[in-house]
DNA sequence: TCCCATACTTACATTTTTGATAGTACCTTA
DNA sequence: TAAGGTACTATCAAAAATGTAAGTATGGGA
Protein backbone atom coordinates (compact mmCIF):
# COMPACT_ATOMS: atom_id res chain seq x y z
CA UNK A 1 0.00 0.00 0.00
CA UNK A 2 1.96 2.99 -1.33
CA UNK A 3 0.45 5.25 -3.36
CA UNK A 4 -1.16 4.16 -6.19
CA UNK A 5 -0.90 5.07 -10.13
CA UNK A 6 -3.90 6.27 -11.02
CA UNK A 7 -3.04 5.96 -15.08
CA UNK A 8 -2.85 2.56 -14.64
CA UNK A 9 -5.14 -0.17 -16.15
CA UNK A 10 -5.23 -2.12 -13.23
CA UNK A 11 -6.34 0.84 -11.43
CA UNK A 12 -9.04 1.13 -13.88
CA UNK A 13 -10.33 -1.89 -13.91
CA UNK A 14 -10.53 -2.35 -10.82
CA UNK A 15 -12.89 0.99 -10.36
CA UNK A 16 -14.60 0.05 -13.40
CA UNK A 17 -15.58 -3.33 -11.14
CA UNK A 18 -16.08 -1.84 -8.34
CA UNK A 19 -18.70 1.07 -10.04
CA UNK A 20 -21.13 -2.14 -11.53
CA UNK A 21 -20.34 -4.45 -8.33
CA UNK A 22 -21.05 -3.62 -4.96
CA UNK A 23 -20.22 -6.67 -3.88
CA UNK A 24 -16.37 -6.06 -5.63
CA UNK A 25 -16.71 -2.65 -4.10
CA UNK A 26 -16.80 -3.99 -0.59
CA UNK A 27 -14.42 -6.69 -1.13
CA UNK A 28 -12.09 -3.97 -1.96
CA UNK A 29 -12.60 -2.40 1.36
CA UNK A 30 -11.92 -5.16 3.53
CA UNK A 31 -9.48 -6.93 1.51
CA UNK A 32 -6.39 -6.23 2.92
CA UNK A 33 -3.68 -8.76 4.16
CA UNK A 34 -4.66 -7.68 8.09
CA UNK A 35 -8.31 -5.76 7.65
CA UNK A 36 -10.66 -8.62 8.03
CA UNK A 37 -8.14 -10.05 11.19
CA UNK A 38 -8.48 -6.21 12.80
CA UNK A 39 -11.93 -6.12 12.13
CA UNK A 40 -12.41 -9.17 14.08
CA UNK A 41 -11.04 -8.01 17.25
CA UNK A 42 -12.71 -4.49 16.81
CA UNK A 43 -15.35 -6.16 16.94
CA UNK A 44 -15.07 -7.39 20.53
CA UNK A 45 -14.35 -3.67 21.02
CA UNK A 46 -12.36 -0.79 21.52
CA UNK A 47 -8.71 -1.79 21.02
CA UNK A 48 -5.66 0.88 21.32
CA UNK A 49 -2.60 0.41 18.86
CA UNK A 50 -1.03 -1.66 21.13
CA UNK A 51 -3.02 -4.20 22.16
CA UNK A 52 -3.85 -4.93 18.68
CA UNK A 53 -0.13 -5.14 17.59
CA UNK A 54 0.23 -7.71 20.54
CA UNK A 55 -2.98 -9.39 18.85
CA UNK A 56 -1.43 -9.94 16.00
CA UNK A 57 1.93 -11.24 16.29
CA UNK A 58 3.48 -10.32 12.97
CA UNK A 59 2.58 -7.54 12.03
CA UNK A 60 4.57 -4.78 11.71
CA UNK A 61 3.78 -0.77 12.90
CA UNK A 62 3.90 -0.21 9.83
CA UNK A 63 1.32 -2.42 8.33
CA UNK A 64 -1.23 -1.98 10.86
CA UNK A 65 -0.73 1.86 11.01
CA UNK A 66 -1.59 1.48 6.83
CA UNK A 67 -4.29 -0.93 7.30
CA UNK A 68 -6.09 1.18 10.36
CA UNK A 69 -5.40 4.29 8.10
CA UNK A 70 -7.24 2.55 5.52
CA UNK A 71 -10.42 1.39 7.38
CA UNK A 72 -10.33 5.24 8.77
CA UNK A 73 -10.33 6.63 5.37
CA UNK A 74 -13.68 4.18 4.39
CA UNK A 75 -14.87 5.26 7.71
CA UNK A 76 -15.22 1.32 9.21
CA UNK A 77 -13.13 2.40 12.04
CA UNK A 78 -13.07 5.90 14.24
CA UNK A 79 -9.52 6.50 15.77
CA UNK A 80 -9.87 9.22 18.97
CA UNK A 81 -6.47 10.40 20.06
CA UNK A 82 -6.40 11.07 23.39
CA UNK A 83 -3.58 14.17 24.53
CA UNK A 84 -1.27 12.05 26.57
CA UNK A 85 2.34 11.55 27.20
CA UNK A 86 3.20 8.69 26.02
CA UNK A 87 0.48 8.74 23.32
CA UNK A 88 -2.78 6.48 23.50
CA UNK A 89 -5.09 6.03 20.89
CA UNK A 90 -7.93 4.23 20.49
CA UNK A 91 -9.70 2.25 17.58
CA UNK A 92 -13.09 1.17 17.43
CA UNK A 93 -15.66 0.49 15.02
CA UNK A 94 -17.91 2.74 13.11
CA UNK A 95 -22.04 2.04 13.08
CA UNK A 96 -21.80 1.10 9.42
CA UNK A 97 -18.71 -0.96 10.49
CA UNK A 98 -20.37 -2.93 13.22
CA UNK A 99 -23.04 -3.84 10.62
CA UNK A 100 -20.29 -5.60 8.96
CA UNK A 101 -19.79 -7.63 11.95
CA UNK A 102 -22.51 -9.89 11.16
CA UNK A 103 -21.27 -10.70 7.55
CA UNK A 104 -18.34 -11.53 8.56
CA UNK A 105 -18.98 -13.74 11.54
CA UNK A 106 -20.79 -15.34 8.36
CA UNK A 107 -18.09 -15.73 6.24
CA UNK A 108 -15.87 -17.12 9.33
CA UNK A 109 -18.42 -19.84 9.63
CA UNK A 110 -18.79 -20.70 5.88
CA UNK A 111 -14.67 -20.86 5.74
CA UNK A 112 -14.28 -22.69 8.90
CA UNK A 113 -17.08 -25.33 6.89
CA UNK A 114 -14.98 -25.01 3.80
CA UNK A 115 -11.64 -25.89 5.70
CA UNK A 116 -13.30 -29.15 6.72
CA UNK A 117 -14.60 -30.32 3.35
CA UNK A 118 -12.02 -29.27 1.56
CA UNK A 119 -9.70 -31.44 3.14
CA UNK A 120 -11.47 -34.40 3.29
CA UNK A 121 -11.44 -34.32 -0.44
CA UNK A 122 -8.24 -33.49 -0.77
CA UNK A 123 -7.02 -36.50 1.50
CA UNK B 1 -0.74 -14.96 -9.17
CA UNK B 2 2.40 -16.69 -10.16
CA UNK B 3 4.23 -19.08 -7.99
CA UNK B 4 4.66 -18.03 -4.35
CA UNK B 5 7.97 -18.73 -2.20
CA UNK B 6 7.28 -20.32 0.78
CA UNK B 7 9.66 -19.37 2.78
CA UNK B 8 9.06 -15.70 2.43
CA UNK B 9 7.40 -13.69 5.20
CA UNK B 10 4.84 -12.54 3.84
CA UNK B 11 3.69 -16.45 2.78
CA UNK B 12 3.81 -17.74 6.19
CA UNK B 13 2.43 -14.48 8.08
CA UNK B 14 -0.92 -15.31 5.70
CA UNK B 15 -0.51 -18.81 6.72
CA UNK B 16 -0.12 -18.17 10.46
CA UNK B 17 -3.51 -15.60 9.73
CA UNK B 18 -5.18 -18.20 8.03
CA UNK B 19 -5.10 -20.99 10.98
CA UNK B 20 -6.27 -18.93 13.67
CA UNK B 21 -9.23 -17.40 12.08
CA UNK B 22 -11.88 -18.52 9.64
CA UNK B 23 -12.56 -15.05 8.08
CA UNK B 24 -9.39 -14.60 7.05
CA UNK B 25 -9.18 -18.14 5.86
CA UNK B 26 -12.47 -17.46 3.97
CA UNK B 27 -11.47 -13.67 2.56
CA UNK B 28 -7.99 -15.50 0.99
CA UNK B 29 -10.21 -17.82 -1.00
CA UNK B 30 -12.16 -15.45 -2.75
CA UNK B 31 -9.95 -12.44 -2.40
CA UNK B 32 -8.82 -11.68 -5.89
CA UNK B 33 -9.05 -8.96 -8.32
CA UNK B 34 -11.70 -10.76 -9.79
CA UNK B 35 -13.11 -13.14 -8.30
CA UNK B 36 -16.06 -11.88 -6.67
CA UNK B 37 -17.12 -10.81 -10.06
CA UNK B 38 -16.91 -14.22 -10.98
CA UNK B 39 -18.52 -15.92 -8.69
CA UNK B 40 -21.54 -13.14 -8.70
CA UNK B 41 -22.47 -14.21 -12.25
CA UNK B 42 -21.99 -18.22 -11.25
CA UNK B 43 -24.05 -17.69 -8.88
CA UNK B 44 -26.84 -16.94 -11.66
CA UNK B 45 -25.86 -19.88 -13.28
CA UNK B 46 -23.62 -21.92 -15.38
CA UNK B 47 -20.97 -19.89 -18.06
CA UNK B 48 -18.56 -21.12 -20.50
CA UNK B 49 -15.53 -19.33 -20.57
CA UNK B 50 -16.19 -16.71 -23.71
CA UNK B 51 -19.33 -16.07 -21.81
CA UNK B 52 -17.55 -14.77 -18.59
CA UNK B 53 -15.23 -13.05 -20.30
CA UNK B 54 -17.82 -10.74 -21.91
CA UNK B 55 -19.48 -9.78 -19.43
CA UNK B 56 -16.07 -8.90 -17.60
CA UNK B 57 -15.08 -6.11 -20.32
CA UNK B 58 -11.28 -5.61 -19.45
CA UNK B 59 -10.10 -9.17 -18.31
CA UNK B 60 -6.98 -10.90 -19.99
CA UNK B 61 -8.10 -14.68 -20.81
CA UNK B 62 -4.50 -14.82 -18.41
CA UNK B 63 -6.38 -13.38 -15.51
CA UNK B 64 -9.82 -15.04 -16.18
CA UNK B 65 -7.72 -18.18 -16.50
CA UNK B 66 -6.21 -17.93 -13.41
CA UNK B 67 -8.98 -17.03 -11.23
CA UNK B 68 -10.66 -20.13 -12.51
CA UNK B 69 -8.06 -22.31 -11.91
CA UNK B 70 -7.76 -21.05 -8.33
CA UNK B 71 -11.32 -21.07 -7.48
CA UNK B 72 -11.34 -25.28 -9.20
CA UNK B 73 -8.34 -25.56 -6.84
CA UNK B 74 -10.06 -24.17 -3.55
CA UNK B 75 -13.19 -26.36 -4.94
CA UNK B 76 -15.64 -22.92 -5.27
CA UNK B 77 -16.32 -24.02 -9.15
CA UNK B 78 -16.51 -27.04 -11.23
CA UNK B 79 -15.21 -27.34 -14.32
CA UNK B 80 -16.87 -29.43 -17.55
CA UNK B 81 -14.80 -29.95 -19.94
CA UNK B 82 -17.14 -31.00 -23.61
CA UNK B 83 -15.24 -32.84 -25.95
CA UNK B 84 -15.67 -31.06 -28.73
CA UNK B 85 -14.15 -29.04 -31.34
CA UNK B 86 -13.84 -25.77 -31.02
CA UNK B 87 -13.61 -26.50 -27.41
CA UNK B 88 -16.05 -26.17 -25.25
CA UNK B 89 -15.78 -25.61 -21.05
CA UNK B 90 -18.24 -24.56 -18.56
CA UNK B 91 -17.69 -23.15 -15.39
CA UNK B 92 -20.44 -23.77 -12.32
CA UNK B 93 -20.40 -23.21 -8.53
CA UNK B 94 -19.90 -26.34 -6.41
CA UNK B 95 -22.25 -27.27 -3.42
CA UNK B 96 -20.03 -25.16 -0.59
CA UNK B 97 -19.34 -22.83 -3.99
CA UNK B 98 -23.34 -21.93 -3.96
CA UNK B 99 -23.20 -21.24 -0.31
CA UNK B 100 -21.19 -18.85 -0.31
CA UNK B 101 -24.07 -16.96 -2.31
CA UNK B 102 -25.87 -15.38 0.29
CA UNK B 103 -22.95 -14.36 2.05
CA UNK B 104 -21.64 -12.33 -1.02
CA UNK B 105 -25.39 -10.79 -1.89
CA UNK B 106 -24.86 -9.67 2.01
CA UNK B 107 -21.89 -8.23 1.53
CA UNK B 108 -23.56 -6.24 -1.81
CA UNK B 109 -25.99 -4.83 0.35
CA UNK B 110 -23.74 -3.70 2.47
CA UNK B 111 -21.70 -2.04 0.08
CA UNK B 112 -24.43 -0.32 -0.98
CA UNK B 113 -25.44 1.11 1.84
CA UNK B 114 -21.60 2.01 2.75
CA UNK B 115 -21.24 3.98 -0.63
CA UNK B 116 -23.79 5.87 0.22
CA UNK B 117 -23.20 6.85 3.42
CA UNK B 118 -19.60 7.09 2.71
CA UNK B 119 -20.81 10.01 -0.51
CA UNK B 120 -22.74 12.03 1.89
CA UNK B 121 -20.12 12.34 4.90
CA UNK B 122 -17.72 13.08 1.62
CA UNK B 123 -19.49 16.08 0.22
C1' DT C 1 20.35 14.41 32.25
C1' DC C 2 19.10 10.34 30.17
C1' DC C 3 16.12 6.72 29.27
C1' DC C 4 11.43 4.95 28.65
C1' DA C 5 6.97 4.10 26.64
C1' DT C 6 3.68 4.85 22.81
C1' DA C 7 2.19 5.59 18.39
C1' DC C 8 3.64 6.58 14.79
C1' DT C 9 6.80 7.99 9.94
C1' DT C 10 10.29 7.34 6.30
C1' DA C 11 13.15 5.08 2.94
C1' DC C 12 14.13 1.10 0.76
C1' DA C 13 13.83 -4.07 -0.53
C1' DT C 14 11.21 -8.02 -1.57
C1' DT C 15 7.26 -10.57 -2.94
C1' DT C 16 2.94 -10.98 -5.13
C1' DT C 17 -0.48 -9.69 -8.33
C1' DT C 18 -1.90 -8.04 -12.54
C1' DG C 19 -1.34 -6.66 -17.51
C1' DA C 20 0.41 -6.93 -22.54
C1' DT C 21 1.34 -9.68 -26.19
C1' DA C 22 2.01 -13.54 -28.72
C1' DG C 23 1.50 -18.26 -29.54
C1' DT C 24 -0.80 -23.31 -29.27
C1' DA C 25 -4.07 -27.30 -30.55
C1' DC C 26 -7.74 -29.06 -32.93
C1' DC C 27 -11.50 -29.98 -36.04
C1' DT C 28 -14.80 -27.72 -39.23
C1' DT C 29 -16.10 -25.23 -42.97
C1' DA C 30 -15.23 -22.67 -47.10
C1' DT D 1 -5.43 -25.54 -48.64
C1' DA D 2 -6.48 -21.96 -45.70
C1' DA D 3 -9.00 -19.58 -42.34
C1' DG D 4 -11.78 -19.52 -38.11
C1' DG D 5 -13.47 -20.34 -33.60
C1' DT D 6 -12.56 -21.69 -28.57
C1' DA D 7 -10.05 -22.17 -24.61
C1' DC D 8 -6.27 -21.96 -23.32
C1' DT D 9 -0.27 -21.25 -22.22
C1' DA D 10 4.08 -18.89 -22.06
C1' DT D 11 7.02 -14.93 -21.45
C1' DC D 12 7.99 -10.63 -20.03
C1' DA D 13 6.92 -6.14 -17.83
C1' DA D 14 4.53 -3.13 -14.66
C1' DA D 15 2.23 -2.10 -10.60
C1' DA D 16 0.70 -2.97 -6.00
C1' DA D 17 1.12 -4.99 -1.46
C1' DT D 18 3.93 -6.28 2.13
C1' DG D 19 8.29 -6.56 4.93
C1' DT D 20 12.77 -4.54 7.13
C1' DA D 21 15.05 -1.33 9.59
C1' DA D 22 15.67 2.84 11.37
C1' DG D 23 14.11 7.23 13.04
C1' DT D 24 10.57 10.91 15.32
C1' DA D 25 8.09 13.48 19.26
C1' DT D 26 7.09 14.21 24.06
C1' DG D 27 6.72 14.46 28.96
C1' DG D 28 7.48 11.66 33.13
C1' DG D 29 10.45 9.20 36.15
C1' DA D 30 15.16 7.36 37.68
Amino acid sequence: MGKIKETSTHFSNKEALENDCHEVYASNIIGGQWSIAICCYLIAGKHRFGELKKRLPNITERMLTLQLRKLEENKIVKRTVYAQVPPKVEYELTEIGLELGPIIKELGKWGEKHKVVCDSTTT
